[in-house]
DNA sequence: GCAAGGTC
């Protein structure tokens, strides 16, 4: 019997070849892609002799795209994105991979599937049994299930062979299926609604600047602009704690405030009194405590990149690359792995013995290998584990090659120590905590010594910082040589670090271990944020922009939710729980509501864009700095004029001229057909002058007891129009969309065109709830900076009435 | 020109 077996990669199909065969008779020959060879031996599985194939497909045979006609951006509007047909296809880079699985499928009877064992390597498998089976529909597919490359592992799975996991490939088409169709949609939404319409100054041709939105891309940059705005909106607090310090023969103990410290002056400063008036100290407590620190767990992918950040200050991007070249040569083991810990089968000890002769640790290794020296301990459980790969850890020794940068030597090492750390005793500190009592107060000083380093002295990345404490014995007493009082001020957190938002991405689940390194260099090269000197990350003004754009609209379209729901689903599928039809269809509705009402407030976009940058004047942008006849100055921001205009559709209205900075507006009848600016003045509405204006109305628009003729104004006063406002409604494309248009979610307000004067500014055009000079209900920490105004779609709509696409 | 996930 001939059996294919296909790995998910070609140092897997090497693996298993070479176990299997024992490294007899094994034959290697090449296949049509360079890298995916062919690895042929006999075997024998349960008791059945078979000539074995063993090949490999590099990650992904297949691809999810949009059928052709939707490709182009302007071929339709992005909501058709949604439920538009998808398919799945070999992209032509991987055609010569699909050529060689076809051939050699042709001539087998069994098909058995080595890929990794988690929901992607499932899904992959479906991909090979599609291609496979095309050409071959005998065969018979079986799957291997191993949760190492090791020995035991391999023999064990070829003999146990299961059934692939539809669910778990299921889970995996859906989860492809919503970030294709969420990316796109939002990403051409956003980029064809602001790029022209902004300058944005960030990218050197901004024609070409893509605004890209991915449901793990976005909570990465909501993670990096929520801790700047946590940092702007900081507000220092003075407070006060008393200092103490005693010089002795042995040295100067500093004695802390057992409360910390006092944000009242006053009752700090009454204490501190207390004591300088009675400073005689009286050790109460003396404590000896040992201490351990434990070394690491193994290293896994996320830790990899988290300590090569804090220790080299390597980008994770970077550390990724250099950790796939020591890979590809063999000398660390697989880098993308969640797992930290060692199956029991390791042998960690022949890991240990290769890396005895090295210059640096070598010295080390042998002790850890010496029974005598005590230093040995197994490795802790780190609590993860993908089923798939082993810690990284040295599978070859090396005391550095000519073609190493410093970042291949330094990564090396990293691995190796952590290594050589994991398989170490902790290390042992003797604390020691004085607490005395001054006038009735409490103060404690602590120090340590380190009685064994243990692992310490092979992980110089750690220290266990500690001071050596004077002798104090119960009892004593002594006259402080310090006391004071001093004052601090609270601080704001700093701004995320690599490792930082690498925490907070594996806490929420953004990403994966081998994806999470490419979201955070995406920021970057979409000049969502900038990464300073320091490895620490800041929001540019378009990621600031998008955020507080959506922000606005009350989704959480940056928040890491959506992914966690979007996972808990895809959890659901894999179990069987859920199908992938009912999660993609829920979800899918969910997220085109949520996208059609983002489009619908797209003004919150644009208010936030225009914080921080200059309309342009190409098309597709700014219409709006066409002048209509003055009505009043603005009595909102009192810097422009109020001038009547009429949008696109005909509809009348009389906006600031200072949009979008300034958003107030009123508008006007949906009956009138004409209006004209008169000289005559108000004589009630103030801040005068506020000009009265000549309307015309439909007459079978309006009420029969009304005239088609009215001199009106729009200062407040005028009762005429606000009822006919109450009756017509008005122009604004909202409001008319307000009248039997699609349900809309309970979180966004509505323009009500049944309204009366505004409450706040006695203006008509406008409900209380929506007027321009009221602020908008509490939110996120955001510190309400520059021009950014309150809630006010309605206003703004008036400038922004051009949709990207109408539907 | 869009996503995120594999991997070379």
């Amino acid at each position: 019997m001939r059996v294919l077996n296909v790995a998910e990669k070609p140092s897997v199909a090497k693996s298993v070849a070479s176990i299997l065969s024992g490294n007899q008779n094994l034959r290697m020959r090449e296949g049509r892609s360079r890298y995916n060879k062919i690895y042929e031996f006999n075997y024998s599985i349960n008791g059945l002799p078979c000539h074995m194939l063993v090949t490999s497909v590099t990650g992904h045979l297949m691809e999810l795209e949009f059928e052709d006609r939707f490709r182009k951006w302007h071929a339709c509007d992005p909501a058709v994105l949604f439920t538009a047909p998808v398919r799945k296809f070999v992209p032509q880079d991987k055609l010569d991979i699909k050529r060689t699985l076809e051939e050699v499928a042709r001539g087998c009877q069994w098909l058995v599937l080595w890929l990794d064992c988690d929901r992607e390597g499932e899904n992959i498998a479906f991909e090979v049994i599609e291609v496979c089976s095309a050409v071959n529909r005998q065969l018979t597919l079986r799957r291997a299930r191993f949760s190492a490359l090791i020995e035991r592992d391999i023999h064990d799975a070829v003999q146990n062979l299961v059934n692939p996991n539809k669910c778990f490939a299921d889970a995996v088409d859906a989860r492809q299926e919503i970030d294709l169709r969420i990316g796109a949609s939002f990403t051409r939404f956003q980029t064809m609604l602001l790029r022209d319409a902004f300058v944005i100054e960030s990218a050197t041709n901004d024609r070409n600047l893509v605004l890209s939105y991915g449901p793990c891309q976005f909570p990465t940059l909501g993670f990096v602009v929520e801790r700047y705005w946590e940092i702007q909106s900081h507000e220092p607090e003075e407070f006060w704690t008393i200092n103490c310090s005693h010089r002795s023969d042995e040295g100067v103990a500093t004695f802390n405030w057992m409360r910390g410290h006092f944000f009242d002056y006053t009752c700090a400063v009454i204490i501190y009194e207390m004591c300088v008036e009675e400073p005689t100290a009286t050790v109460t407590t003396v404590r000896q405590q040992e201490k351990l620190k434990y070394a690491p767990a193994p290293l896994n992918t996320i830790q990899l990149e988290k300590r090569a950040s804090i220790y080299f200050r390597m980008s994770s991007e970077h550390t990724m690359k250099v950790a796939e070249e020591l890979y590809q040569a063999g000398f660390i083991s697989y880098p993308r792995t969640e797992t930290d810990s060692f199956s029991e089968r390791t042998n960690l000890h022949a890991i240990v013995q290769e890396q005895q002769g090295h210059p640096g640790w070598g010295s080390y290794a042998q002790r850890l290998l010496d029974p005598a020296s005590g230093l040995w301990r197994n490795p802790r459980n780190g609590g993860h584990d993908d089923k798939a790969h082993p810690p990284i850890h040295p599978t070859k020794f090396s005391s550095g090659e000519s073609g190493w940068s410093q970042d291949h030597h330094r990564l090396y090492e990293l691995v190796v120590r952590h290594f050589l750390a994991c398989v170490s005793q902790p290390a042992v500190g003797a604390e020691t905590t004085v607490e005395i009592d001054i006038a009735g107060e409490l103060f404690f000083a602590s120090g340590r010594v380190i009685v064994a380093k243990n692992y310490l002295d092979v992980y110089r990345f750690e220290s266990w910082g500690g001071s050596l404490l004077p002798t104090y014995e119960v009892g004593q007493q002594f006259v402080p040589t310090t006391l004071t009082l001093d004052s601090g001020v609270t601080r704001p957190p700093p701004l995320l670090s690599e490792a930082d938002l690498l925490s907070c991405m594996d806490k929420e689940g953004i990403g994966t271990d081998a994806t999470m390194h490419d979201h955070i260099k995406k920021l970057l090269d979409r000049f969502y944020a900038t990464k300073d000197s320091s490895m620490r990350f800041s929001p540019t003004n378009l990621g600031e922009a998008l955020v507080m754009g959506y922000d606005d609209m009350g989704y959480k379209l940056w928040k890491p939710y959506l992914r966690a729901v979007m996972e808990r689903d895809m959890k659901a599928v894999s179990e069987g729980a859920k199908s992938k039809a009912e999660v993609l269809e829920t979800c899918l509705q969910q997220m085109k509501a949520c996208f059609l009402d983002a489009r619908l407030n797209k003004v919150k976009l644009f208010e936030a864009m225009a914080v921080f940058f200059e309309r342009s004047n190409r098309s597709g942008g700014d219409e709006q700095h066409a002048s209509g006849e003055f009505v009043r100055r603005c009595g909102l921001c009192q810097e422009a004029d109020m001038v009547l205009r009429q949008n696109r559709d005909g509809n009348f209205m009389v906006g600031c001229l200072g949009f979008p900075q300034c958003r107030n507006v009123v508008w006007l009848p949906g009956s009138v057909s004409e209006a004209a600016v008169t000289t005559n003045v108000c004589n009630s509405c103030t801040p005068g002058p506020v000009y009265l204006i000549q309307f015309t109305f439909r007459r079978l628009e309006i009420p029969p007891d009304y005239s088609a003729n009215h001199l009106g104004c729009i200062g407040g006063c005028d009762e005429t129009l606000r009822q006919l406002t109450e009756i017509c409604g008005t122009g604004s494309r909202l409001s008319a969309r307000g009248r039997g248009g699609p349900a809309m979610p309970n979180n966004v307000q509505r323009s009500n065109t049944r309204q009366g004067a505004c409450i706040y500014c006695h203006q008509t055009g406008h409900s209380s709830g929506n007027c321009p000079s009221q602020s908008s209900g509490p939110r996120s920490s955001r510190p309400q900076s520059m021009n950014v105004q309150s809630d006010g779609r309605i206003a703004s709509t008036m400038e922004i009435e051009e949709e990207v696409f109408s539907v």
